[in-house]
DNA sequence: TTGAAAGCGCTAACAA
DNA sequence: TTGTTAGCGCTTTCAA
């Protein structure tokens, strides 16, 4: 027995004033005598009016919600990006409708088509080759990609990560590390890049550069892959991880097997994850500043919508961040 | 230079028919002439038709979306709640619009206000006090409410925190623990809970209890009181912490500040979020199954947006997880 | 099985 | 400053 919602008809009948005057009230695009303005305020009041969002948008075209697609809210990157940009479209009064796609790629475009209806503007954070998202580019929606995307100018806000890793593997080979792995994740876009800026800094001091990889950017893989690595033949002296849930796994797992940490093996992740200080020996990481890129994809897509160009990448620097998890090789 | 998305009426111009029927036929509503279905399917490929949602939920006022509103993304309980919820909410053809109340009390009516005319119905999290939340039950929008509401029946979904905090001091006293304290979060409704559970306790042992409270349930928080805690006059030997995340706070400080962990004191937390596992010692938790929390909360609101009736609440049982943060006292 | 027509609640010209 | 009017894109009787 649902009790009907006052519409602007109730308002203006009881108001003695027309709907449009109304219309023209709530959304203060005009100025009214003191007494219908008065009259309006205080039968809004009484009737607790308040104006359907559905209708208005229809209208507009407007909808006020921003759709936000990350693949896995889960993992703190993310979970950082969203709070960063729902804090900005909250003070812009937008709200967002969020999408998981639980890193299942099939998912990925009918959970974006269906999302593209209902909002001013997307941020995607995607796994699929540029190829296939050709029909999202089409639709005349604003987006922001998180990532390069390289064949078209698309606004887009996206980390250096061949910088980070580059940073990360300069450290290490500072610190006398020697053999160096990296354990990856393929089937990331960011994977090649991340893996890049560790090959190149090894080529330069011409050390060896040996390669895992895994299935998924969790900790659980990271412990998956421990035994293999650790107890090989010529285990690494050092591992950067593809991001840090990797490298809590495995170093919680490489504890257990009975190394000593940092001592057998140094470790590093990415991201700079909260949790990465509370682990013994704490991370080291390379902060990516996750929640500033939600902010600075939610800044610009505000922008795009209130008509700005831009089809740039705004590129988010990364910082190293050294904690207990690196040490020094005699 | 925006195109026109094809309407409903360009598709009935297109292929000879009516709205109507064009209407019928993309809600499946009815049966068709084999010619007339052909014909309809082929056009509606060709123009890339797609029906707009805002004009059809103007109309049957449902919009196939669910408003979750929380306290912090960024806890990974909430994280996990989110997951659950929306796993639920993608299966049933529902998409999910996010608010983070970050925290902030006075952020909370306006963003349920808005967001309830939004969606089809909203599962919230809210430390608003009852009494506030009163508009709110007023509405006709189905609801679920995460812990319990008690001056009214409302459908929700809580945990029996009150028992997981007496089994994690059961287990404290079992281990022979004599001065246990609880660090709390006084301006959570579950505080009291958590903490008379603590309390039942100890008094069927006749122990003392200890109590200290943070102003946030963070690391940080956790950080913060470590010292005051450790190097007052007469320091516990077992600590409850309100949640994870300031156990883990608390048991880095402590460490920094030079104490052997469990050795100096036993620390446990509630929540059982992924990273108490990798911390050193690894956490003792009450999981309280923040995941199926989000499941069976939207589960709920589903069965109830369906028609049925609901009142009650469903408790999910907490389960101890026993790790290397507790041990034995001599 | 199909279509005509009347709106859903609101905004946006344009007139008054 | 206020009102009239014509829809936005769609669904839903009801009639054919």
């Amino acid at each position: 027995m649902k009790k009907k919602l006052p519409t602007i008809r109730d308002v203006a009948a009881a108001a003695q004033v027309s709907t449009a005057t109304v219309s023209k009230y709530i959304n203060g695009t005009q100025k009214f005598s003191a007494a219908v303005e008065a009259n309006l305020k205080r039968v809004i009041e009484e009737l607790g009016y308040q104006s359907n969002p559905q209708a208005q948008s229809m209208i507009t075209g407007k909808t006020k919600t921003i759709g936000l697609s990350i693949l896995d809210i889960s993992n703190p990157h993310f979970t950082s990006i969203v709070k960063g940009a729902n804090r900005v479209a909250m003070e812009k009064g937008y709200t967002l409708l969020l999408v998981d796609t639980d890193e299942t790629l099939s998912r990925e475009r009918p959970l974006l088509e269906a999302l593209s209806r209902k909002v001013d503007g997307m941020i995607v954070f995607s796994r699929l080759p540029e190829q296939d998202l050709e029909w999202l580019f089409q639709m005349d929606k604003p987006l922001v990609f998180f990532g390069r995307i390289h064949e078209r100018q698309l606004p887009s806000v996206g980390s250096d990560d061949r910088r980070g890793t580059y940073m990360l593997a300069q450290h290490l080979v500072a610190l006398g590390h020697k053999r160096i792995a990296y354990v990856g994740f393929a089937k990331s876009r960011r994977d090649e890049e991340r893996m890049s800026g560790v090959r190149d800094c090894l080529d330069k001091h011409q050390l060896p550069l040996t390669k895992y990889n895994t299935n998924a950017a969790t900790a659980a893989e990271g412990e998956r892959l421990c035994s293999s690595i650790m107890l090989g033949d010529n285990p690494p002296d050092a591992l950067i991880c593809y991001n840090d849930l990797i490298a809590l796994g495995f170093m919680k797992e490489a504890q257990i097997l009975g190394f000593q940490l940092p001592n057998d093996i140094s470790v590093t992740g990415i991201d700079n994850i909260l949790y990465g200080r509370f682990v013994t020996p704490a991370l080291t990481s390379v902060d990516l500043q996750s929640e500033r890129m939600g902010v600075a994809a939610m800044e610009k897509l505000m922008q795009i919508i209130a008509g700005a160009q831009d089809n740039e990448l705004t590129v988010i620097e990364p910082q190293l961040v050294l904690r207990a998890s690196t040490m020094r090789r005699n």
